[in-house]
RNA sequence: CGGGGCGUAGCGCAGUCUGGUUAGCGCACCUGCCUUGGGAGCAGGGGGUCGGAGGUUCAAAUCCUCUCGCCCCGACCA
């Protein structure tokens, strides 16, 4: 605990490694890439999955569970999927000590294993559309992996619905963008851009791929969720079919879409600082708690019972922690719980309790600030609200102010070469001017906006016509 | 797979170049005292097959050979 973080502006790798093992959120693993997410860290993906779950259910979504092993012939049955997630697969071939007779993936995604059962269970327009979700892990064999943005293993939720028509895939496709857009921005304070991602971005099997952006503190764009409309691709490899009322045969539409422990990685990315992680108030489990000061015995005694009282009146709506630990001075229990981002500290001493009062700080402002005890529940309340509104606030004014408008290529190299940020800049549409400026900058398009402007301009790279302007960024 | 760095106590490291009593330091941990409004102090204590295997030597953490593993940076990706 005596360690310190690594200050961003020294090395902000180092800074975000230092913040996820310190505040105990994971730890490296024996096995290489993969990491323990601890008690600390798995609160957050809690917090994440009884948010979103709720939002999916309130949506019609109902979830379901489908097997960690995939037949390697279901696999390869989608041509672009298996191009797509082969090279980065895990494989089974041993089972029972026996040589197995055909190899099993560990899933990297379940289009397959979901199709296949699809199949089975769609025969007619009436049993349409299915939308299912499951909470699940997935691997991803990864060359180079970092804690929670990137692991070969690790825990997502991805929905896969089934539906008549390519404009009810395509509305699906869109309303689980929106939530996850306004649980990004509402819960996680973290403000996205939703747009459709480019040919060469898309999902491997996808018609079109959605997806929502955020920007971290060192300016990268992090892709916070994917929707993909699937087409009739999955149903036509697996022979979805379902009769329609007018008694044809039609093949079946497909969805996928999914957000993943990554968002773990958004949210300190997005809003911790060089003393820890900050936590939106929404996103914690714990949102206050109390250190009690105190000199002798006798002045211990009196102010835990006056913090147990208040601890008592703001349970009733917050999760509230009474520090009251005796090996530990209170400017080290401080730093303790800032590290690990709860949003308020009570400090309660002595002076607080002559004056009828408490000092509250605000972890994102770091200010001390003296409040009474009477309505005390009601003022964390509003504290609470107060930061959630401007950690979001905070995020999107730094978004902004990191983006630029840029019609010139050489303008262009040199901002992504140099501070970074989104760059919106006019592109033709044709892939490649798209894989010029990935090989010239490494900047690859985050994706198309949806509220773009009209606007008639000329390609960055080939100065052909375009119609409007896209998001250019360095990505993790 | 390419480039860089590193394996010595739970963590972070020194010692290795130049072989030599009992392998050391900081943090953490345990006991006691003392402290408590920003990461306290004092005293005592526990904890090591020096990543592994082989070799050289009277003697190896240190030299030689092989090997295993990890981290960071790049190409791929939620």
């Amino acid at each position: 605990m005596a360690e310190k973080i690594t200050p961003r502006h020294v090395d902000y790798s180092r800074w975000y490694t230092d913040v996820v093992l310190q505040a105990k959120l994971a730890d490296y693993s024996p096995v290489k890439g993969a990491m323990v997410i601890r008690p600390n860290g798995y609160a957050i993906w809690e917090m994440i999955q009884q948010n979103l779950d709720r939002m999916f259910k309130e949506s019609g979504h109902v979830n379901a569970y489908f097997p960690l092993l995939i037949p390697e012939s279901f696999m390869k049955k989608e041509a672009e999927h298996v191009e797509g997630f082969s090279p980065e697969c895990a494989v089974v071939t041993i089972g029972g000590g026996q040589e197995l007779e055909e190899p099993l993936y560990i899933r990297p995604t379940s289009e397959t294993i979901i199709w296949s059962m699809y199949k089975k269970w769609i025969m007619s327009y009436r049993d349409l559309p299915i939308l299912i979700n499951q909470w699940a892990n997935v691997l991803r064999w990864e060359l180079r992996t970092r804690l929670f943005l990137r692991t070969s293993e690790f825990l997502w939720q991805e929905g896969h619905t089934a539906h008549a028509t390519f404009e009810e895939a395509e509305e699906e496709t869109m309303r689980i963008l929106d939530i996850y857009k306004t649980f990004a921005e509402e819960y996680l304070a973290i403000p996205v851009i939703p747009g459709r991602k480019s040919e060469a971005e898309k999902f491997a099997g996808a018609l079109h791929t959605y997806s929502i952006e955020a920007m971290m503190q060192d300016r990268k764009a992090l892709q916070a969720g994917t929707s993909h409309n699937l087409g009739q691709n999955f149903a036509k490899a697996f022979d979805v079919k379902y009769q329609d009322k007018e008694g044809q045969l039609q093949y079946v539409w497909a969805t996928s879409w999914g957000v993943s422990t990554r968002l773990i990685g958004a949210i300190i990315m997005t809003h911790a600082d060089d003393n820890g992680l900050v936590l939106p108030p929404k996103i914690a489990q714990r949102q206050v708690v109390i250190v009690p000061i105190w000199r002798g015995d006798d002045e211990k005694k009196q102010v835990l019972e006056y913090a147990d009282g208040i601890r008592q009146e703001l349970k009733q709506e917050f999760n509230v922690i009474l520090d009251d630990r005796d090996q530990y001075k209170p400017g080290f229990k401080f730093a303790e719980w800032e590290l690990q981002g709860i949003p308020v500290r009570l400090e309660i001493g002595p002076k607080d309790l002559s004056k009828n009062g408490a000092v509250l700080v605000r972890r994102d402002l770091m200010k001390k600030e003296f409040i009474d005890r009477k309505g005390i529940l009601e003022t964390v309340r509003q504290t609470l609200n107060q930061m959630q509104k401007d950690m979001l606030e905070r995020a999107r004014k730094f978004q902004q102010d990191n983006t630029h408008d840029v019609d010139d290529y050489d303008k262009f190299k040199e901002i992504i070469a140099g501070e970074g940020g989104f760059i919106r800049s006019h592109w033709c549409g044709d892939p490649a001017c798209e894989a010029k400026i990935k090989e010239d900058t490494k900047a690859t398009i985050r994706n198309i906006p949806f509220d773009r402007e009209e606007e008639k301009g000329k390609c960055i790279v080939c100065g052909k016509e375009s119609n409007g302007r896209v998001i250019f960024a360095k990505a993790y």
